[in-house]
DNA sequence: TTGCAATTCAAACAGTTGTATGAAACTATC
DNA sequence: GATAGTTTCATACAACTGTTTGAATTGCAA
């Protein structure tokens, strides 16, 4: 039985200097001074700082999908297996908005992590991040169940988009908020997952797969 | 006068390795040995590797922004100072998404590296990136116009949005591939950015400001 | 050709990175 | 309290980074 301690200190310093500095500034001494333990115990504890990233990612990837799938499941069960749309997309987009917009103070460091993660390449994460695609499937059925009468592309294309407004609001933040000039309000979070939701349904519903019909522009 | 061959050399070896691998890992001597060129040279015609980041950033965002211009403002002087909402969001998001989809050998370096810097957060460029907001305002600033009925939060989320919409889908273009099981075709890049446009102009034009009235799912 | 500046080159530099080592300190069992 | 196993620590290591240096080479004007 092991004391366990100084690896949780690293576990904990190190997600929370990859949430703040990204994966490409952050230095086995950094992790270890921040967790004031020693540089070997990274070597110890994870055998190498990509097995260290890993674990990071792993664990954390099985709890955020955990929870959006719980979300998930309640709304289908108490829809009798069939969930509105806008429910669907609510599960999908909400925990991770949550957990990175909103006042400073109340911000996971677990769901920065997970966004820098999904941002930046770092080949460690790349290798497991296929598993990712099976859980992204079971969202896609869902809306497929919701939405029997639409294309599977235009359902493919819808959950894209909304995970695409969703990554990119938290990614993009900052510059949001410059550019509107404090008008989007960035901390009203329920105000973002709304947009984001409210946006995705109207791609998702609007008449029948017609993009291709729209008026096409001139190419320059 | 010099021979600037070693110069622009480098600038194109740079350029597409930092397209293809990211910021992240190429290194200085991958750059000259993909130019051909000595290991010096990249200190004597730039002086530090920032600064050749720095120039290849600037040299291409003007070109970017300066090809989106040209379409809007021949848009807007085409409609009498106010171009269709479609329209203008076509001139956001095209140029880019033309450059980065679409099969494998038309793709642009310069767009791919474009979207790297957009995406990785370096440095050098970080320091630069400010001036992409004056640039973005221009667009609002048509938009504006174009629907003046329209809120201004409104109008910087749309365009938030779009560029959402965009940006995720270059950059998770093979993800979405093997999710949709090759479903979605990437490789039609006017559909693609049809479908943007499309969903920017629903979410912008979409009933008044009513995202705050929509249904309020139970959080959690 | 001579002279001079611009450019190229091989080599070395100082700094940082992740990792390995072996001794010291601890912890629990007998 | 001696012993064996686990964990910590200071330190060294080898590999790699961007940068500098000073000598060699080139190109071109007089």
């Amino acid at each position: 039985m092991a004391s366990d301690h100084t690896r949780s200190a690293i576990l904990a310093a190190a997600e929370r200097l990859y949430a703040d500095r990204g994966f490409g500034d952050v230095t086995l001494r950094d992790i270890v001074a921040a967790a004031g333990v020693n540089l070997a115990a990274v070597n110890y504890h994870f055998g190498s700082k990509d097995e260290l990233i890993a674990e990071l990612f792993v664990t954390r990837s099985i709890a955020t999908n955990r929870e959006r799938l719980r979300e998930l499941k309640a709304a289908e069960e108490q829809g009798g297996g069939r969930a509105p749309i806008e429910v669907i997309l609510h599960a999908l987009v909400g925990p991770t908005l949550r957990g990175c917009l909103g006042p400073e103070n109340q911000r996971s460091t677990a769901a920065r992590f997970m966004i820098r993660a999904s941002i930046e390449s770092v080949p460690p994460i790349r290798r497991i991040k296929n598993r990712e695609i099976d859980h992204l499937r079971k969202f896609a059925g869902a809306m497929r169940r919701a939405l029997p009468e639409r294309s599977e592309v235009d359902i493919y294309w819808g959950l894209n988009f909304a995970l695409a407004m969703a990554h990119h609001t938290i990614r993009e933040s900052e510059r949001l908020t410059k550019l509107s000039e404090g008008k989007c309000d960035l901390d009203d979070v329920e105000d973002v997952v709304a947009r984001v939701v409210s946006v995705a349904t109207m791609a998702l519903t609007a008449g029948k797969t017609e993009t291709k019909a729209l008026p096409r522009v001139a190419a320059r």
